[in-house]
DNA sequence: GGGCGATTTTGCGTGGCACGCATATTTGCG
DNA sequence: CGCAAATATGCGTGCCACGCAAAATCGCCC
């Protein structure tokens, strides 16, 4: 029941959510308007303020929406799959299919990858996509309490399930967009990461 | 060598954050405008911004002076303490000792915990929150590889050992602040989240 | 297929914020 | 004691977030 005024409204969130990250990607946080955002998607200044209440909320918002289709690939997972396979492959999901995976775009674009760098280097973006990370990860956690029979409000388990898996991702992520040289495949990061996690994390035995 | 130059700094550095969290708990984040805070600690309004950029991140700033802490705090430990030992240990420090309990307080002061719950649920605050922890956890992450051996820029694990201890705080101190009826104590959900993300988050044997 | 009610967009006005720049004041140190 | 460096302040500017009310839009039901 997708009315077409709620998908029109979708998709004035994305393209203004999209237009904020190009634009500030080539041309720098501080040198784009909200003005400019609104007027590169045809509309009112004063509406992109009805969808989103900063231009930072706006940059984070494709973000956002990413991760909490995580939350939702869980849920899309065999019941009997093991907890931290199915989280395992609910993440790396994100990453193998959709059109979104043009947001991160594979190296060639030197100027595009370099923008983006610089953006989430801001302070005030950091901020927002953290926040918006903490949204998608209570969805998560839901989620997890779902799946195994426990309980939100007595049991930390899901929250802190929720929690060591976002931090799988956001680490795999960050240590693929660091090591951009010969970039070790983003598949192999995340699936490290949420090895090394469901195993406690043991310190090295070297 | 603290010269009597930056001790006054820190000095006027702390008393910022708190007249800001006072007066934001005591009257809601937008009823406080910074020419107030500014006020309170007697200084003029442009000081304060070179201080803090914004009245989030003054508040956020005791936050994340705290968090820095636990950084130092497992830096300080013995060598030979197994490391999720020390980690636990660095946690609970900051809550066990030092002036700084004041912050969140017991219960008996309704008023100050009903504001300081409203207080952290401005979304602006929640974004500078998270950043703040985000600080802290690098500075940790680089303690962990220090102490274990592994390097950062080619490993992940210290950077995952240091998001899964940021967040097994974080959500021992959520968990504290939601179920404040009977509280448990502090102590025991930060230990008990430690040792759960420490043995790998298996899933309850149901 | 046409009008109606609900939703959405827009313009305008207001209060406040972040910060650059120039100046005055303080402070540590030789 | 006096100078150089650091810090505090005043002022001005551009931008932003948002309340409010008017206008446009659109799905829907008769």
């Amino acid at each position: 029941m997708t009315g077409l005024r709620e998908r029109k409204k979708a998709e004035t969130r994305a393209a203004l959510g999209w237009a904020a990250i190009h634009l500030t990607a080539e041309r720098g946080y501080d040198n784009v308007r909200v003005e400019d955002i609104a007027e590169a998607v045809g509309v009112s200044p004063r509406t992109f303020n009805n969808y989103f209440s900063s231009k930072a909320e706006a940059i984070a918002s494709r973000h956002l929406d990413r991760s909490l289709r995580t939350a939702a690939a869980l849920r899309e997972r065999p019941a009997d799959e093991p907890l931290w396979a199915a989280l395992t492959q609910a993440a790396l999901e994100q990453f193998t299919r959709g059109p979104e995976v043009e947001a991160m775009p594979s190296p060639g674009h030197a100027q595009w990858v370099a923008g983006v760098r610089t953006m989430l280097a801001e302070p005030a973006l950091q901020g927002e996509r953290l926040r918006a990370a903490a949204i998608a990860e209570a969805e998560l956690a839901a989620a997890v309490a779902e799946r195994t029979g426990t309980d939100l409000a007595t049991d930390m388990y899901p929250r802190l399930v929720a929690a060591a898996a976002s931090a799988a991702v956001a680490v795999a992520m960050q240590h693929y967009l660091d090591s951009a040289d010969p970039p070790a495949p983003i598949e192999r990061l995340i699936t490290d990461a949420f090895t090394q996690v469901a195993a406690g994390l043991p310190a090295p035995s070297h």
